[in-house]
DNA sequence: GTTGAAAAAACAGAGGA
DNA sequence: TCCTCTGTTTTTTCAAC
């Protein structure tokens, strides 16, 4: 990990589908040693996968939230969330609360309904997500 | 917005390095068709961008935490939010709280370095999320 | 790590259901 | 309108160095 697997990282943060060719052309690298280079942080586990970011917006999700959960049966509380589409993200918490997940309804009602899909396993509080500054900044500070 | 667009978003979502002769051969329609409608959704604004998804651990961020925040001086508050490279996500959000931020740190004691730096903006309270069963779901439920 | 040739993919235009 | 077919250009892959 150096300065040219940082500025490949940091590119393909800012777009996953640039041509090797491209990126080989800004960092004044031949293309087959920047594949080398992106294969081997593939391999490493350093780059996890290649997404498509979608507008939750233009595919009719349009309300935004956070859920604490306390619940008693994590094995079934995993599967039924990982079983619904509304949650997008599950993480385990420290503190008052066992989980924190987030959460996308086309409608603050569907919203509810969810919830209530969610009651026999414990108790939850939402936070409603007014608005996003910003989402998924790099994690590489890339100089050049 | 049909299902074999809904199929497009649902491949980009798994691998978006995905070719687009690989994407025509699986739901079977040609090369230049695929191109086309990938294409319409980026510019009707359904698809936002392309990100490589990096592992925060194998670049030395081992704490994760989500900080809710109360302050008044927002737009300066959000500035500093920006500039901070610890924080990856920030959300207005409603409540007793202003703000909802993802924090990426390399340990708890950058975590608690990070959050005094904080301190002059208002008052938070940190959860530390100690494992995350699944992040990024896809919000697409592609049939087929 | 570079170069250069072969294979594959993306692009752009013409024409058809 | 949306698709397919086809030829051209670009990109990727793989060999040898």
């Amino acid at each position: 990990m150096d300065q040219v697997d940082s500025k490949i990282l940091s590119l393909m943060h800012e777009n996953a589908r640039i041509s090797i060719s491209e990126m080989s052309k800004m960092i004044a690298m031949s293309q087959p040693a920047v594949s080398e280079r992106l294969r081997k942080l593939e391999e490493q586990g350093v780059v996890t996968a290649y997404r498509a970011q979608l507008s939750p917006q233009k595919l009719g999700k349009h309300t935004s939230a956070f859920v604490m959960f306390k619940t008693n049966c994590c094995p079934d509380f995993i599967k039924f969330c990982e079983a619904s589409p509304e949650i997008v993200d599950l993480y385990r918490i420290s503190g008052e609360y066992n989980f924190l997940m987030k959460v996308l309804t086309e409608t603050s009602e569907s919203l509810t309904q969810f919830l209530d899909t969610c009651n026999p396993y414990g108790f939850s509080t939402t936070i409603i997500v007014l608005s996003t500054a910003f989402e998924d900044k790099s994690l590489i500070t890339s100089k050049v």
